[in-house]
RNA sequence: GGUGAGGUGGCUGAGUGGUCGAAAGCAGCGCUUUGCUAAAGCGCCGUAGUCCAAAAGGCUACCGAGGGUUCGAAUCCCUCCCUCACCGCCA
């Protein structure tokens, strides 16, 4: 969340800020600065309150030691603690109320971030590799794992319904060897602490990412004690050091984790279902960083490079975008898109998405870091796929096709699978 | 799931109704003594919110969380969470 004195001694320039996201978030700053000024009302004429009944009660003690009357002063501190009871109720509710507009606004893009309205408008960085040029039909994923029998959605959906994979044989075999490939190579070569992090969490750390609570109608919940199924282990592993100070020489903290991660993914049913594309649950390798503010842009720079790296040593075509103002996610300052050249689809896809999020969850989930004064200051928080699998499965065994239906795997990843190709049995 | 014991400042650990934001020790910072180190002595040493134009300073809140009793709660009562031990169940 935002930072309420920035909000209060800038607003002109918070909403500008937020303006160029191109929501009505701009109009909610004056909801919030009226909510600000009444909280502080509340909380001021409180504290009055709470230091006169804080002083007549020690008067009464020290009356009834010595042994005289303090009747008329007990009756006066019952009548103020009447009207604390009144106004700390008031005063709760202004401060609830000012919390959950400060819950709802998004981050402020960048100051450099592209001004734009929709993907449309996002600029695309680089790109890496050439797309592969193939002599006859170019089949996509679809046909090809029917014909090698490497996932199944009809029988999927017998178990869990539309928008599940089962992957079978070589299939299930290649998507281990992938994420294999992917913790070692960030573990060993990049330098990030391996995780294996609970799936389910509390609420909190679900606010904390800002996952809740303006998107729970994306999300899976544990209705009983409400547990929320990880929509991507940015959740478990960012919410790791939630309520902590971090001694600044710790960092920046670097993890990678390997998780499935769940979405009801509500409303986009029909829109990219086809195949294994968008699905309810899928395998993802994310990377998350904790540094400070004075580091956290030429982090996100080296994050999103070993995201990159895992497409390079895999010989697959990409693309980096980086979302503009009116795209950019609700607690993301800048984001970067890796997207792979799908042969099949003829398209490109998202398949790993790099942000800065500054100390928009920092705040939320209160992780801090004492520095070189010896004061305590809010982390930056990043976070990046490393990569996202069901798109990257496609893409790797499209651009492998051969002309005789097998498909051949790319050195980086046969010794993990086992094998150079994949073949019909 | 059951029973029992606990949860106090960076750490250890006192505190069972009033002057307690909290003794003491350790760690940390500063000063003094000393040729250096060590040791000793003295002082400082939590977080957040709020008031004031700001600084200085003031005030309020915080002893796992939330409620309750009371003129007054770290202290008494209730609920919940967490930790530890044992039992049950179990991959």
């Amino acid at each position: 969340m935002l930072d309420i004195r920035l909000i209060r001694e800038q607003p002109d320039f918070v909403k500008g800020r937020l303006a160029t996201r191109g929501g009505e978030d701009a109009a909610r700053i004056d909801q919030l600065l009226e909510a600000d000024v009444e909280r502080r009302k509340n909380e001021t004429a409180l504290q009055h309150l709470n230091g006169n009944r804080k002083r007549l009660s020690k008067e009464i003690g020290g009356k009834r030691s010595r042994g005289e009357a303090s009747e008329e002063l007990e009756t006066q501190v019952r009548e103020i603690g009447d009207q604390i009871a009144v106004l700390n109720e008031q005063t709760v509710a202004s401060e609830e109320k000012q919390r959950d507009l400060l819950l709802h606004i998004p981050n402020l893009p960048h100051a450099a971030a592209p001004i734009g309205r929709d993907a449309a408008d996002n600029p695309v960085v680089r790109s890496w590799g050439e797309k592969p040029v193939f002599d006859g039909a170019v089949l996509d994923h679809m046909a090809i794992g029917e014909r090698l029998r490497l996932f199944d959605l009809e029988r999927a959906a017998k178990l869990s319904g539309s928008g599940f994979i089962c992957f079978t044989g070589a299939g299930a075999k290649l998507e281990r060897a992938l994420i294999q490939f992917m913790l070692d190579l960030h573990s060993r070569e990049h330098g990030y602490l391996e995780m294996s992090p609970p799936f389910l969490v509390r609420r909190d750390c679900m606010v904390g990412t800002t996952q809740l609570p303006k998107f729970e109608e994306d999300m899976y919940g544990m209705e009983e004690n409400q547990m929320f199924l990880a929509p991507t282990a940015e959740v478990p592993v960012t919410n790791f050091h939630r309520e902590e100070i971090l001694p600044a020489a710790e960092l920046p903290k670097k993890f990678v984790a390997y998780t499935p991660c769940f979405r009801r993914e509500a409303g986009s049913a029909g829109r990219e279902t086809r195949g294994i594309i968008r699905v309810h649950q899928f395998d993802k390798v994310e990377l998350v960083k904790i540094t400070t503010p004075e580091t956290s842009y030429e982090e996100h720079e080296a994050l999103t490079a070993n995201a990159e790296r895992v497409l390079q040593l895999l010989g697959l075509h990409y693309r980096v975008i980086e979302l503009c103002t009116g795209d950019l996610g609700f607690g993301s300052a800048k984001t970067y898109d890796i997207e792979v050249w799908s042969p099949g689809q003829n398209a490109y896809l998202e398949v790993s998405s790099c942000s800065n999020f500054e100390d928009f969850q920092a705040r939320r989930m209160n992780v801090r870091f004492k520095d070189a004064e010896g004061k305590n200051r809010f982390c930056h928080t990043l976070n990046g796929s490393g990569l996202a699998l069901p798109r990257l499965f496609a893409a790797l065994i499209e651009a492998g096709q051969q002309a005789d239906g097998s498909v051949k795997l790319p050195a980086a990843i046969q010794p993990y699978f086992g094998g150079a190709e994949i073949r019909p049995e």
